[in-house]
DNA sequence: GTTTTTGTTGATTGACGAGTCAATAAACTT
DNA sequence: AAGTTTATTGACTCGTCAATCAACAAAAAC
């Protein structure tokens, strides 16, 4: 019963399956099938819209990838002044939709992937440098000439609570996790944040 | 030409061929014959000395965590004050020995790892443990009931700097990475430590 | 109403790789 | 010297999986 316009249904739906299957399966050893069986569709139709796995890797990252960057642009608009901008970003990091378990799972992996396909590499690559340049648009007027400091350490440590939380059992806590950001933030700059 | 006591010499050369391989192709996804050749032996040899690939991961784990475990217990050997005992844990944790391209490639896929084989999981665990109690030891007597959040927060900061590393192009910076840690502790102790 | 485009799948191909096995040989044991 | 243990490998089995293909069906276009 072929319905016209499924194309970008389909899509989606694979990519949501190749992020939750990775997360679940914990590692890139996912079958083609196994990630169209999630998305409801044949192995062959999986090929049919991405021509291959590594496309439907890829397709995930960037959507996570968007997702993520929404939400910090999102809350950056609301944000007025430095404090207010760095709090948003961080917590944006880890709101609801960004730090959850496959999610986490999923950014590992990609972790990963960077390091063999180069396009994944050059996503990763973006999304440190908007990271980066939201964090110093905050940092100039707080810390001045120690902003690039600042920002590289504070990247460091969003990443190393990702990484860690992937080692976790139970539920992300982004409440708690953001906590250690803006710790860091503090100390750094002086200024009270929470 | 089989001279006798070979095993712990082909081992040994299994477990360092498994580490490069690893960090040279960036994934798991490398073969048996690969790193049996890299240690000079055919695959079937590799296997009658470990019996799996997995078990060969196991150990070339394990040697990583032996080394590293080994390089922070002897800076701390040498270390007096709470001051210089963390500087000494920090230092070792970038030292040549344990911040090296393929290594630092290796953690990265061995915390892949993790993620499915409990054993994998465990020894990370252990490390974790390690590291945790190491920097406790150092922070109480200058945190006090901050301890805890700071030896929380430098773990994050250590692992973020590992992960960074991996996707960076030229050979790992030790001092450098040595500096953001020290920086986060210096800031969260007000304390001069470098 | 025929042709073309879009959606869909079961079956198949082809490659690759983990693990096994049988065979060979040197070194130790008795 | 016969037997046992240790070292070593080439050849093979068996499973898995990405990718392709042939075929069928519904909608759209002409």
């Amino acid at each position: 019963m072929p319905k016209v316009g499924m194309e970008p249904i389909r899509k989606a739906a694979l990519v949501k399956a190749t992020i939750v299957e990775i997360g679940r399966v914990g590692s890139l050893d996912v079958t083609v099938s196994q990630i169209a069986k999630r998305a409801g569709m044949s192995s062959a139709l999986a090929h049919h819209y991405f021509g291959s796995k590594e496309e439907m890797f890829l397709a995930a990252m960037r959507h996570i990838l968007t997702l993520y960057g929404a939400e910090v642009r999102g809350a950056l608009a609301l944000a007025q002044g430095p404090e207010d901008r760095l709090r948003a970003i961080i917590t944006a990091s880890f709101s609801a939709g960004s730090f959850r378990r496959e999610v986490v799972g999923a950014w590992l992996n990609f972790w990963v992937l960077a390091q063999t396909v180069p396009q994944a590499r050059r996503l990763l690559r973006v999304y440190q440098g908007r990271l980066r340049s939201n964090l110093l648009t905050g940092l100039r007027p707080l810390a001045g000439a120690r902003a690039e400091e600042v920002a590289e350490g504070l990247g460091a440590v969003i990443d190393g609570v990702y990484l860690r939380e992937a080692l976790k059992s139970g539920a992300p806590e982004g409440k708690i996790a953001a906590d250690v950001a803006l710790n860091y933030l503090e100390s750094q700059l002086k200024v009270r944040l929470t």
